[in-house]
DNA sequence: GACTAACCGAGACGGTACGTCCCGTCTTAAG
DNA sequence: CTTAAGACGGGACGTACCGTCTCGGTTAGTC
């Protein structure tokens, strides 16, 4: 009895999980500017009291309901740093090229703009994971001797990231596979030691 | 008379610079978020319809207000990819640290999500210029041989604005001068042609 | 035209005036308590900040609503004492009876007693003007010789008035005119001056 | 065993009383209208159940703490109709005179407009007591002879008892000394036989 | 003397109304 | 005829209590 207590959610765990997906739901189909705390507890049937006293704003509701959707990906290790990079965008971009998702991370990432707490919050959940896993993927190809020790990783981080959340959110450029594909390769290339260029091409 | 009206500012063009002056202000000081028609108008002193009917919308105005602070950048040509690429980024790097800026431009970038009209106005604001200065320097250097001509160019434009985007937007890392550097360099070294590779380093 | 601007209402007092109306409706349906700012405004198709703007409190529309819908009564002259209370009362008593209206002033009454300065508000418009009337039916007698001038006039207005109230708020006990009768009679005995005494009955 | 119950207090009576005792408190310290279950449970150290469980509904909670606190007067018994009168009213008024107990009643009386059965309730609590203590003095007073038995002795209690109620709930008059006196002296009046009057003064 | 059912405090829950802030539109008076 | 000023209908905010509903943690009362 006890020990099924836990499996059995109990009323509140209930409770806060209907609300993350009705605000997860909400904040796909309208994104966040548009998503409303009146409207989430209506559809959740719950009161907005509850969602205050469990989240406290709107944004930290949202960046929630938006980690509760989110799925890690798991560091791909094929040997290869072009065949890992091509792996690990190709995901990335699928999952990046939803409208709702966009809109959700734009709102979340303008809130963050205005309170550094809230900010460091976001980026924790937005890409510090992401990071970590390319930055293994970067390690390895090190390791193999794919990647030039003398450049800075985290620059190759941003050099991969950057252009794939600069399309998503500002450019509004597609993310397909002929993106991806041209993005590896030149980090790759970029990324290479120097001798290794002119044997490689 | 009507001829002169455009030069001589006229009431109407002096009250809609006061307006735009007064909403840039609020923009950095406030960010987007909290940005308000009824303190524009009120620290204006004009009405609220006067802005209503100059500019329909708080986004509008708000994009308005940020174009009128922007200065573009004149591309500049010093016979070296490395050199351009430097210039331009330290000065757009400095920008970008402006925190008002950033928060103005991520609330601009949420709205533009959510009306995909507004998106493209915003996408001519911000990046449009901004593309078409970097273009030309890409462009200069593969005519001088320092690009490879098969990369595809607008890609090396995603590599170079893509992380400094990130860095402002997201991540919340600096823009310092580390950082441009180090961007150029890879930048360079992904761009340079194949046979370049061995020679320059 | 301009002269016909103060005849025609203009939006704001027409405005006004709906609300009004519309509150002194629901204060008679319901009753003060179960008064409600939101099923005012939106019966009144206004915004609840119209009503917050004009009046301020919940209580200051339900006073202005009541007194909006009260009529005063013009003092009876018939020449006798007995006859003019008569009229009086009987007046008072059948609008009295209306339950609406008992549970309008209880709530205005509750509210009066927190507030001071609402309880002046109050006194003045629900009992100011009848006390008024009656004093004068009062000192018309006391001028005819039919009220021994040695009577306090302001207890003479307490013993009228407070049965009537007490009835209506606190006994519940019927208005009807058996007890307007009696209270009369019963009142004019204790007004009359000594020496009438034996003469009258 | 269940006769001592009532003896020894047992826990469920202490914390009735506790309950009761604090309702009181914060009835005459804030008068109905802004008195909470919430803050009597919290003061109480009460949950809001128990509360429920024993009063369901705030109204009632109220009465039953004002009547909690309200202690009865025994009906004097002088020999004299004015002497009689003026105990009950000198004290009675000095009771009414206390505005923390005023805004109790006027809220239990604005609730008692909205419910019948709570109106019975109210009337019972308040009047019923008072009424049956005045009641037995004029019918002393007319065994004595010094009360018309033609007169109504209900509207006698309403013109002695009315005017108190008026002057505490709705015209904030002063129920001093010589407010009583000259009411006594009044009903006296209205009271006496027809042939008394002229002896009498 | 342990067991179990009732009751308690605490407080979360769905819900209603509050009073406030702005939105974008409409009215008014002054120049 | 255009302004500044600001009232208007409306929608959402975040808060306060309502009356109901779990929850464990004591008590009492029964076996």
């Amino acid at each position: 009895m006890t020990l099924e207590a836990d499996v059995t959610p109990g009323k509140r765990q209930q409770c806060r999980l209907n609300i993350l997906n009705v605000a997860a739901d909400l904040l796909e189909e309208q994104g966040y500017l548009e998503l409303t705390i009146e409207e989430v507890a209506s559809r959740a049937g719950a009161g907005k009291q509850t969602i205050y006293r469990n989240w406290g704003t709107k944004r930290q509701l949202a960046l929630d309901a938006f980690a509760h959707r989110s799925a890690s990906q798991t560091p791909p290790d094929t040997g290869s740093l072009h065949e890992d990079l091509t792996q690990l965008l190709t995901v990335m971009c699928s999952r990046f090229s939803n409208p709702g998702r966009s809109a959700s991370i734009a709102g979340l990432l303008a809130e963050a703009q205005e309170d550094p707490e809230f900010g460091a919050a976001v980026r924790d959940t937005l890409i510090a994971t992401k990071r970590r896993t390319l930055r293994l993927v970067f390690q390895r190809g090190m390791a193999r001797g794919e990647v030039d020790p003398s450049v800075d990783v985290e620059t190759l981080l941003d050099l991969v990231h950057g252009p794939v959340w600069y399309r998503m959110l500002i450019s509004g450029q597609t993310l397909d596979r002929t993106f991806s594909d041209e993005l590896v390769r030149v980090v790759v290339r970029a990324a290479q030691p120097p001798l290794a260029a002119g044997i490689a091409e």
